[in-house]
Parts: C-alpha cells; structure tokens; sequence
RNA sequence: GCCGGGUUGGCCGAGCGGUUCAGGCAGCGGGCUGCAGACCCGUAGACGGGGGUUCGAAUCCCCCACCCGGCUCCA
C-alpha cells in the first residue's frame, strides 16, 4: 500500500482525532498491556489482543516497520493467591497461564506480537526506576512500601481527566502511611512467607504500575509511540504509567498516542472474572471458527462497548460464510491462461480497485473496521455477480481480485481458504466410505471402484477388510 | 458526587451538517434449481424524548430520560 497515505487515530490523551505521525519515520513502536495470567482468559481479552493484533497488521501492511511489544503479569496478588489455594508455586501457575494464553491467541490468528516480556524478568529495572523516582523526590519510603507521591507530579490525571483532589472521596481503604490518598505504590512490602523478592526497601513484591514502565522504558526508551489497552486501564494504571515515565525520565510525553478499547459487556455488564459472567475464549471456539469471532469482535468500532450474546456469534458465523463462499466462487471461476480481458471484467477490476481502496480509507480513519469489513462485503457482492454472469476471467484479472482479498484478509486477521481442519476431512471420507459400502451392497462395484480410484489420485489411500473399511493417507 | 462514553430498522452495526441514513443477519417476492443449499435480481423497515441554531441536523447547542464504564485488581 502506499506508505504515503494518512493514517487518523483518537488519542486518549488529546481527546481527539490525530494525524499519525511516528517518532522515528517508518518505524513505530507499540506497547499494549497484556494478562495478569491467573486464568484463562475470556472473550473481553480477546475483543482488545484482537483489534491491537489487526492494528498491527494494518500498520504494517502501511510499510510501517512496526515493534510491538506485550507485558504478561506474572506477579500479582491474584495469582500469589490462587497459588496458595491450590499449594502451587506462583510463577509456576503463572506460567500454565500465559502457555492458554499463547494458544488462545494462536487460535484466533493473534500473531503480530514481536515480544512477550513477563514482569518477575525485569526486577533490576524496576528497582531502577524506583531508586531514581526516591532519589528525584517523587517518591517515598514508608514502613508499608515505597510510593509515588502525586502531588510532585502536576500531571497526574491529564489522560483520564481525574482531579487528584477528587481522588480522595472514595478511597476504600486509606494507608496511613501514604501523604496523600491517590499515592499509588511502587513497591508494596510483604510478609517473608509469601512469594517476593528482597528490594532495597525490604521484602515485597512491586507496586501495580511499575512493570509497564521498567518493560517499555528498557526496550523502547525514554518515547515512543503507541500505548494501548482497554478503556478501564485509563484510570489509574496508565496515568500512573505516565507520572512514573516522565518523572524518570524528564522526557515529555512518555506515549505520542494513547490508544483504549472498548470493553465486552454481557447483558450490559462487563465482563469479568470477578463478576462471573464470563466467556472463555477456548469455549466459544469449541462452537465457532476464529474467523467468525474475529469477523464478530471486528463489526463494532474499537473504541465502542460490545454486548455479548450468542446470538450475534450466529449472525457473524453466517456473514462469514458469505465471505468464504464469495472467496470460493472466485476460486471458482473459468480460468483462461492468456485470453483478453473482456470489457466486463475490465468494470468488474475498476470496481475491485475502487473497493480496496475504499477499505483501506475505513482502516485510516481511526481503524474503521466496520466500514472496512462493509467493504470486504462489497467485494464479495461484484464477485459473485460477475460470478453469476460470466465466471469467466483472465488469470492476470483473477490474481489481481485475489490480492485485494488477501489484502483484506491480511488486515484483518481473518484466514479463509487456507485448508481445512483434520476434523473435516475425517468426516469428508468416511461419507464417502458409507456411500461406497451402500454401493458395494448393491453390487454397484463400478461405482465404488470408481471411488476407490479417485480417492487414491488425490492421495487417499481405502483398504476394504473383514473389519471394514479403513483409510489413510497415502504419502507420495 | 466527580470524570468518560453511549441511545440509528426485528437483530448487529457504519455514518457525526448537504443527494432517497452504508454493510451484515433475519424477512418477503422472483430467478436459477430433481430436492436442499449457495448465488443473482428486487423489496420492506430506524435516527431515545423535548426545545433551539441553520436554507438544510441522525450529525451542532440546551434540557430531560434511560444505559454502560472509570474513580478499587481487572483487557
């Protein structure tokens, strides 16, 4: 695509639309919070990894030379806990975790990610960055831990719009410790029984916050360019990000774009763990392809909440068959290996062009992927129909019709004509070895022979025995 | 209470000042079809309520109602 095109996103932090404009030209690094890994993860992680994973497709189907890298909070409260209840080591249930992480994400084509960085790695920096924020003032050692103190940072609130003094009427529970109530901890000093690590400040585990910043400040440095995330992680988690980057590193902004996601509600709430109402990912992928939830997740813009029902998993699965059935009609076509092009499949390119380009227009205005999969449909719709008039194109013409599905396909993660499952194919033979014992029953052995034949040219291999027929494939 | 976001046809959702409000799902009529499916053509149906600004508003402003999120770990 051309690299030359202008790319708009909505940046948290301005409360609007931006012109896309890189730090460093062609090169573009991303951070977007990943799982505490304590369980498995649900459909609302997969509606945020989904839309950053397309995200970075797009980025770099744009000739942007992107980095894009992913925490995994593998030390947390959440998780020190749920290892004491099941008598497990806590990094050892973090790492179950993060692997049906990996494979939920694998499942649902989520490939960009360049780095996993798991927190427990990065404890030098993280006491770094602590030492400097004490050594600078912003922080302060207390008998409890190590806290920022908000009130050295001006800032504190300019992402999310909270007011520091605001912040005080709803504390839950105040430490006394802390100067002030929206001091959030660096370090939080824990009993010696539990899961930690000795820190200049005593024996404890890190504060909230401190990971992001330890993560992306070593691999990104001082700026960069994309921070995402969902929309629930504005206030306090990245503000606090921000306060403890430039408080370190003096250097303003921390992040040029603030990007947040909408979140996944069920029957209006979100859904959570804690709230009980949730979906894993594993589950709705034992009744739906990847593609359909991606094409679901997909159909609503980023920034707005999507509530969850089963229901609409049914409508994308068959708006995705349109697709894969458009994509098969084309596939389908009379190929003509060095015939003209005909003045009917010269409208039907103009048009493709037309629609590719439209689809790329939708993915530069703030990542419009409801538009973008609209025209994804649009070029189904003049496939088919020239599909139904003539079938008939040129194998340049048909190539080029490929390439602006693929181009789509690209973006959107979505994997279509690529094979079939194992599954399928089992059950693809055995119809046709139920249908050729019928045959064989009465007697119509030209028929099943002729199965038999056929099968062994596309390299199925059938051995009729006393037991029955079994199959397997032959390797050529 | 404070700070964000939302309310578009039966369902899901684009559009955010200017031709008859995209697209998908589900309908309906027709075509193609041994049947079914797929596909094609056609068709119907919506801007939460009330004011205002404007030649013109789903789009801007005000008020009201309802919904969601954040303010506490959370994608």
């Amino acid at each position: 695509m051309t690299a030359f095109a202008e790319i708009r996103v909505y940046n948290t932090l301005s409360k609007s639309l931006e012109k896309f404009v890189p730090l460093h030209g062609r090169r573009v690094f991303m951070f977007v919070c990943g799982p505490t890994v304590y369980d498995y993860s649900h459909l609302g992680h997969a509606r945020t990894y989904v839309f950053y994973d397309t995200l970075a497709r797009f980025l770099r189907k744009m000739d942007y030379s992107l980095f894009y890298l992913q925490n995994i909070t593998d030390v947390d409260d959440k998780i020190v806990n749920r290892a004491r209840e099941e008598g497990r080591h806590p990094l050892e249930l973090a790492r179950e975790f993060e692997r049906y992480y990996h494979e939920d994400m694998a499942a649902l084509n989520v490939t960009s990610v360049n780095l996993y960085a798991r927190a427990s790695d990065y404890l030098p920096e993280i006491f770094e960055q602590i030492r400097v924020l004490l050594e600078k003032g912003h922080a302060y050692v207390t008998e409890t831990g190590v806290y920022f103190d908000i009130t050295t940072f001006p800032d504190y609130g300019k992402l999310s719009g909270q007011k520091p003094e605001e912040l005080k009427v709803h504390r839950i529970e105040p430490d006394p410790t802390k100067r002030n109530p929206g001091d959030f901890a660096l370090w939080r000093n824990r009993p010696r029984e539990e899961f930690g690590w000795e820190s200049p400040w005593g024996y404890g585990r890190p504060g909230w916050h401190i990971e992001d910043t330890a993560i992306s400040i070593k691999h990104f440095g001082k700026q960069y360019d994309i921070h995402g995330g969902a929309i629930e992680l504005a206030f306090p988690h990245h503000e606090a990000e921000i306060a403890q980057a430039e408080s370190y590193t003096g250097v303003k902004p921390f992040v040029k774009y603030w990007i947040h996601t909408g979140l996944l509600t069920v029957e209006g709430e979100k859904m959570s763990k804690s709230l009980g109402n949730f979906v894993t990912i594993r589950e709705a992928l034992k009744k739906y392809d990847p593609n359909v939830l991606r094409i679901f997740l997909l159909s609503r813009h980023y920034r707005s909440p999507i509530d969850f029902r089963w229901e609409l998993l049914d409508q994308a699965r068959s708006s995705y068959e349109r697709i894969v059935n458009g994509y098969g009609n084309l596939m389908d076509m009379d190929v003509m290996e060095d015939g003209e092009a005909g003045e009917r499949e010269n409208d039907l390119l103009k048009e493709v062009e037309k629609i590719r380009r439209g689809f790329f227009e939708a993915m530069m205005d703030d990542l419009n992927t409801a538009e973008a999969l609209a025209q994804l449909f649009e070029l189904v719709r003049v496939v088919n129909s020239f599909y139904e008039e003539s079938g008939r194109i040129t194998a340049a013409g048909r190539a080029e019709v490929v390439t602006a599905f693929t181009d789509m396909f690209d973006v959107l993660g979505l994997r279509v004509g690529e094979g079939y499952d194992e599954s399928m194919l089992r059950n693809l033979v055995s119809i046709l070895i139920e249908v050729r014992a019928i045959l064989r029953k009465r007697k119509e052995y030209d028929l099943a022979d002729e199965i038999r034949a056929r099968l062994r040219e596309v390299g199925i291999e059938l051995q009729d025995t006393p037991e029955g027929t079994k199959w397997r494939i032959k390797r050529s």
